[in-house]
DNA sequence: GGAGCTC
DNA sequence: GAGCTCCAACGCTCT
DNA sequence: AGAGCG
């Protein structure tokens, strides 16, 4: 062990790290702590695509202007946790990833790239899926690459099958597509072989099968190579050892048709962005399908005519949801039902032998490894339970709502004396999980990998508005009060509820009234506004900023008392171990709905379908505007603009500013907000808050830009200094003596009022 | 990057 | 103790 | 037979 090793923990496994501070890339530069540090990040979603596959190190222990080598045998100092596979008897003894500690330690030995064989474990000798490596000679235009890859996405879908892309992290685009681990290498070779010599008819003078460098010239080498035997092909999210460290990174067909090089993928940009859009290859799995030449039906042929007739609708079929799954005769389906009865519990249904074996869940899947949920077996149920969906009438046996929760397809992965190993492949949930017969009728449901993201963990980035200035209308929208109050995320684990501010901040001890007991959910992330109403029912402000201010226990308690809040919840991020952000808003909705509890503190922000009436509605009612969301879009946590639309319910206000509050935050140099005024007839109206958490630097530069666009550049009850608006700021006790009063139930008070008013 | 071998 | 060496592989093509 | 190729 090198003199300087570090030791870390990544799950159950103590790591050396060693050299952590050599530099591996010096353009960047980039040192080896950077490239573990990117392994561990895109750990889960790497393994996602490479646990079980026999892997190729391409190992740069002296940075990528150094020495580089192979390697694939499992060196006996490996540690014993280390898995590996043989692929025949006279072969390596290759590694295997399996856990994100595997990954970390691979990136230890400075492995910048890994790459993977098409097949894996259980099958490691049956491909899973073909790789189609388009190489283009030097000097042809990346966009070009890009359009012979889309071009061989369209012929593969002509043969039935579902396509995926990713960058090659150099030069070139790799297009993979699932199949199903029942064929040998020469068969599945035969029908790689037949649809790229179908692609290269097509396009003579772009593409070319001949790998010799004299016939390729300037053609594309479509290489059908990394399906051999013991052949590999670098894995998704593999790093480069080039200048920057690309990334191999998967990208949808959109993404792939913008881009312009693959220099957006790196790995200081990588696991942003797949936090910020997932994984674009998730359900990837789900669409295996058999390969084409040993099909009983070719279910399109590939004739141009049918192809030109494909591309037609094929921007409609990009844009929207992923189609049916195909092959399905193929493969073990799966079904979980969400299943509304007397009382709330899941249905797992697996596909065993003609019938459907199943489990009641209780309390849903679990979310997180370590975590188990008890699953009771009971009856089996017919095949066509799979897709269904609908409400059971009353009086018959289960009534109420039952929901398709995740459907696709599964796969046991081990089988043991006391139950079995399986994992999930669907557009919805893709994940391990073991099952274990504790007694009788009784077993246990068990998480076994990390998620790629926790979504229980912390807060999450809400989905933010745009402003708007007008009711966009259509069919495509629905409609829905913006309630004016403090936007929450609220996460719940097993019976614990904590609320998250917008900016991340924990602000559960401030609203004691959210409990779970409101909450049909055992573990979940929902969105809302928590507002405090007046008498008529309309949120005001400043009551429920005030007891977002509140200190201590007692005086929470006395907040809590006098001003109950309660929490209008518009949309759901994550249900009893799945995340929902991907399904379509109204389905999410649906949930939601469903989840909430009458008569507790949380309610249903409801929808309606006619936005310009609700936009008259809240005008009429003093609310702050109406907010626009697009049928079927989904969640994007951080924001996606364009996807949610906020409409002020007033647009020529003039606005003052009165005075600012001090924050509340531990920081002495920070000020809470401008409070803002807005003229009417009979005065100036509170109309609330603008921003939080200012700096008083940050605010007088805001106060500087505001002033000028106020109508009178300062109200007259400021004393003296009237010439330096920064200072007038600073007045603090001044300024807290209107805020309090401001905010004493969101009203002026009487003697306030009046100065405000008239005499102003 | 780590280990085994050789001097 | 320092210095050197190893750490892959397939199948096809060209020479 | 051996080197080259990705």
């Amino acid at each position: 062990m090198a003199k300087e090793a570090q030791w870390v923990q990544v799950g159950k496994r103590q790591i050396a790290l060693s050299n952590l501070t050599k530099t591996l890339d010096p353009t960047g530069p980039v040192v080896k702590a950077e490239v573990v540090n990117y392994y561990l990040s895109v750990a889960p979603t790497f393994l996602r695509h490479a646990r079980g596959r026999p892997l190729s190190l391409v190992r740069y222990p002296d940075g990528i202007e150094g020495e580089q080598f192979f390697q694939k045998s499992r060196p006996d100092w490996a540690p014993e946790w280390i898995g590996s596979v043989r692929l025949d008897r006279k072969s390596q003894n290759y590694m295997v990833a399996d856990a994100v500690a595997d990954v970390v330690w691979l990136a230890n030995l400075a492995c910048l790239e890994l790459h993977v064989t098409q097949g894996r474990i259980p099958h490691p000798e049956r491909p899973d899926q073909i790789v189609f490596d388009l190489d283009p000679p030097p000097d042809f235009g990346y966009t070009r690459v890009i359009e012979l890859a889309t071009e061989l996405g369209e012929v593969l879908r002509g043969y039935g099958y579902h396509p995926f892309a990713k960058t090659s992290g150099q030069k070139g685009i790799h297009v993979v597509v699932p199949i199903e681990p029942r064929w040998e290498i020469p068969d599945v070779m035969a029908a790689a072989n037949e649809v790229a010599a179908d692609l290269v008819r097509r396009y003579k003078d772009e593409a070319t099968l001949n790998w010799s460098k004299k016939a390729r010239e300037t053609r594309v080498l479509i290489d059908l190579n990394r399906n051999r035997k013991g052949q590999t092909a670098v894995a998704a999210y593999s790093l480069r050892g080039k200048p920057g460290l690309p990334v191999s990174m998967p990208v949808t067909w959109e993404e792939l048709a913008t881009l312009r090089d693959a220099s957006p993928y790196t790995h200081a940009t990588v696991p942003g962005i797949l936090e910020d859009r997932g994984d674009p290859w998730e359900a990837m799995a789900a669409y295996a399908v058999a390969i084409h030449t040993d099909r009983k039906a070719v279910p399109v042929a590939a004739d141009p005519a049918t192809l030109a007739a494909y591309k037609k609708k094929r921007d409609f079929d990009v844009t929207s949801e992923p189609g049916p799954l195909l092959g399905k005769e193929d493969m073990a389906r799966f079904t979980i039902h969400r299943h509304h009865a007397t009382n709330l519990h899941y249905d797992l249904r697996l596909e065993q032998d003609g019938v459907l074996k199943s489990w009641a869940l209780p309390r849903g899947l679990p979310h997180q490894p370590g975590v188990k949920r008890l699953a009771v077996e009971v009856e089996e149920h017919p095949i066509k339970y799979l897709t269904w969906e609908g409400v059971i009438p009353k009086g018959e046996y289960g009534a109420g709502p039952m929901w398709v929760y995740a459907t696709g397809r599964y796969s046991v992965t081990k089988e043991k004396k006391t139950g079995f190993y399986f994992r999930l492949h669907s557009e919805q949930l893709n994940a391990d999980y073991r099952m274990h017969r504790t007694q009788g009728k009784q077993w246990l449901l068990e998480r076994v990998h990390e998620p790629d993201r926790d979504w229980l963990e912390g807060s999450v980035p809400p989905l933010l508005c745009e402003k708007v200035d007008a009711v966009p209308i259509g069919n495509d929208y629905q409609y829905e009060v913006k309630w004016d109050g403090i936007r929450a995320i609220f996460t719940v684990i097993e019976q614990e509820v904590r609320i998250w501010s917008r900016n991340g901040n924990d602000i559960t001890d401030q609203f004691p009234e959210f409990d779970a007991t409101g909450l049909n959910i055992t573990t979940g992330v929902l969105d809302g506004e928590i507002v405090v109403l007046d008498e008529v029912g309309r949120p005001e402000f400043g009551r429920v900023i005030k007891r977002l201010h509140s200190r201590g226990e007692g005086a929470i308690a006395r907040a809590a008392k006098k001003h109950p809040a309660v929490c209008y919840l518009f949309d759901c991020l994550y249900l009893d171990g799945r995340p929902v952000v991907r399904d379509p808003l109204e389905k999410r909705r649906a949930w939601l709905e469903d989840l909430i509890r009458p008569d507790t503190a949380f309610r249903f922000s409801q929808s309606v379908e006619d936005g310009e009436l609700l936009f008259k509605a809240a005008k009429q009612q003093g609310l702050e505007g109406i907010i626009a969301k697009r049928k079927g879009s989904r969640y994007s946590p951080g924001r996606r603009p364009g996807t949610w639309l906020k409409i002020k319910s007033e647009h020529d206000v003039t606005l003052r500013i009165i005075g600012y509050t001090r924050g509340s935050g531990a920081r002495s140099d920070t000020v809470g907000s401008l409070v803002v005024a807005e003229e009417a007839e009979d005065g100036l109206v509170y109309r609330g808050h603008l921003g939080s958490g200012f700096t008083d630097r940050a605010l007088e530069e805001l106060a500087e830009a505001l002033l000028p666009m106020a109508k009178t550049e300062r109200p007259d009850f400021i004393p003296e200094d009237q010439d330096k608006s920064a200072e007038w700021l600073k007045e603090a006790v001044y300024c807290d003596a209107i805020y309090s009063s401001l905010t004493s139930g969101g009203m002026l008070r009487q003697g306030m009022y009046k100065r405000l008013r008239g005499d102003i």
